[in-house]
DNA sequence: CTCGCGATTTAAAACGTTTGCAATGGCCCT
DNA sequence: AGGGCCATTGCAAACGTTTTAAATCGCGAG
């Protein structure tokens, strides 16, 4: 029950504790020897270190802290979902556990990061989904409090760890694509909250379309609040019913561009016969809502393992230069893009 | 950033450590006047105490632990998403933190189980989903370490901490519910997978056949493997388009009873008139699934917030019998159900 | 033979609490 | 006035590590 101490074992092995401890770090000033004979006790008799008396003395908990966002009813959405495993499993690799906390009713997600912070439940915390101005972001920072974030701010005179799918190439990429199929009528179904990743893909759009210097070119934007089923519903429609519809319909992210399409099958239209339609995130119902999403892969699981690696490093290297990386989406090219219709079906 | 410690807010208050310390814990043999003075200093200098330390001599660690099942691609459903934000909330009214661990791919859940209890970074554990013959149960029953079930097992002779829904009683209320509307041929969609509930639900079924002495009652079983979406929706096929059709078909829960109207809309049958529908859990979904599924409120978010009561009752008083709750379920009485149809359409 | 040096190892302090036990002081009782 | 008791507070050990500084040992050089 009580679990063998680190005296015990120096007194089986009779030697002091401090060469245990050292020995069990690998510390190259401990003869190969002996750290060999100690490593096998340790194994041989189950020893586990005991983390609170070294948390006490490193000042290191040896936990890496998440608060989860709060959010609409889902709580844990796909993107969650993933991210949460890939952090997990960069983490195990170097043996720090994930400490995820929940947001009590009545209690603001700020709060419960400061509690994490105050009460150093752990060595360093990671920031998902960033906001235009982000109040965790200014917090840690002035708490100078290690973190890494995923997702940036617009000011990149703000200097903080983050990691970012460069979704500016990859809308712009999405609207070669389908540019080079005829389309000339684009249409973005965005969202009206403050998140930062909002302006960065309309960006990518837009500065596609002046690279390619089309006058002809026409880009309808709607949007609609994040989590709210009803507007964003209505917002789809407004475009689809327009008196002039786009031919292709880009999503902020999959869950919007699979309601494109539903909207769109249930006024009449056919994808991609009469509109192409491209999500970003390929969230796993995008592979299975018919007739297969066209989207982009945001490796969120890889983004997470990374994070995880970085997140180490701060806690354990305190670099002068913050740590920034850009993840490149990929196309996942399905069944919801096609060529532009000769003539555009009226509904 | 090093934090006030006990001894700096000592020499303030110019009292000893022990004093402080046990003026702020409450202890009655530190006079009143002290208590609040300390109390007092303590808040206006923003005194936080150090776990590391405080979990080296009490050996505790403030924190209960919880490892996410390993699931089919959602991760986090609603049943785990209700649990844990009442998990949460129960837990902090007692100052304890949550430390939710997820399942590095590749490791076993019990794994991840046996880390949190050995490396002692909780001072419990809350398992959900209880299995008909559970490993996890007979690992912390084994060592020893303080754990409450949500669910329970079969066999009543093993003694452990559980709450579970008395889902015996409500199935039978169902049943109550679709008998007295005429229905006498009842359809029950199940799980192949070895989970008590399954049996325990069936059960209050047949009993409340059995109470009723009908012999011209039937009731058909059909089952598929837990998260297999394709094998789910041709189970329910098979009893929507079988030559005996029920007249009233049980999920049992809610996602169940949901691919059950969504398939017999399918088939062209009209809910309730055609085929009454009921389900259990009430989850988010099923109020906006039309046309409103009748189900029964399993109260997973109130049943959450005791089983922290009831943790943090076994981790400090450790009682020697052990703790059972049953939460009884209420009926949610929507639109999926109906009377019995004159005349059974054939499709 | 002695000294010095490098390679190992040990001793002990420190981390910040909690808690058993001893000490202090005031007050009442005799 | 002396003693005893209670209420309150102080002292110091203990929790199990990490880490700094010092000790020890063996061995080659002078």
């Amino acid at each position: 029950m009580a679990g063998l101490t680190l005296r015990e074992l120096a007194a089986k092995l009779d030697v002091s504790v401090g060469t245990v401890s050292r020995a069990l770090a690998g510390d190259t000033a401990i003869a190969l020897k002996t750290r060999e004979r100690v490593a096998e006790a340790a194994r041989t008799h189950g020893y586990i270190p005991n983390r609170a008396a070294r948390q006490l003395v490193s000042g290191r908990s040896g936990f890496v802290g998440f608060v989860i966002p709060v959010r609409g009813p889902n709580f844990i959405d796909s993107y969650l979902g993933e991210f949460l495993t890939g952090l997990g499993e960069g983490l195990v690799e170097h043996g720090i556990d994930l400490f995820i906390a929940t947001v009590p009713a009545g209690r603001s997600e700020l709060s419960v990061l400061q509690h994490v912070v105050e009460a150093r439940r752990a060595d360093g915390v990671v920031v998902p989904r960033i906001g235009e101005s982000d109040e965790r972001l200014a917090y840690l920072m002035d708490r100078g409090f290690p973190f890494v974030a995923h997702g940036r701010l617009l000011d990149s005179s703000a200097s903080f760890n983050w990691l970012d799918a460069d979704s500016v190439s990859a809308f712009g990429e999405a609207f070669d694509l389908l540019y080079d199929l005829g389309h000339r009528h684009f249409g973005l179904v965005s969202i009206s909250d403050p998140m930062t990743f909002r302006h960065l893909r309309e960006r990518g759009l837009r500065d596609a379309i002046s690279r390619r210097g089309d006058p002809n070119v026409i880009l309808d934007v709607v949007s609609a609040p994040r989590f709210d089923r009803g507007a964003t519903v209505a917002a789809v429609n407004s475009m689809i019913h327009a008196e002039r519809r786009p031919t292709a319909m880009i999503g902020l992210f999959d869950e919007l561009a699979l309601t494109i399409m539903e909207e769109a099958s249930r006024a009449g239209l056919s994808i991609p016969r009469d509109l192409s339609v491209v999500g970003f995130d390929n969230i796993a119902a995008a592979a299975y809502a018919p007739p297969g999403l066209t989207t982009f892969e945001a490796r969120t699981r890889d983004s997470a393992r990374e994070i995880a690696g970085m997140l180490v490093e701060v806690i354990e290297k305190k670099p002068a230069k913050p740590l920034t990386r850009l993840i490149a989406p990929k196309l996942v090219a399905r069944a919801s893009h096609g060529p532009v219709p000769d003539v555009v079906r009226r509904i």
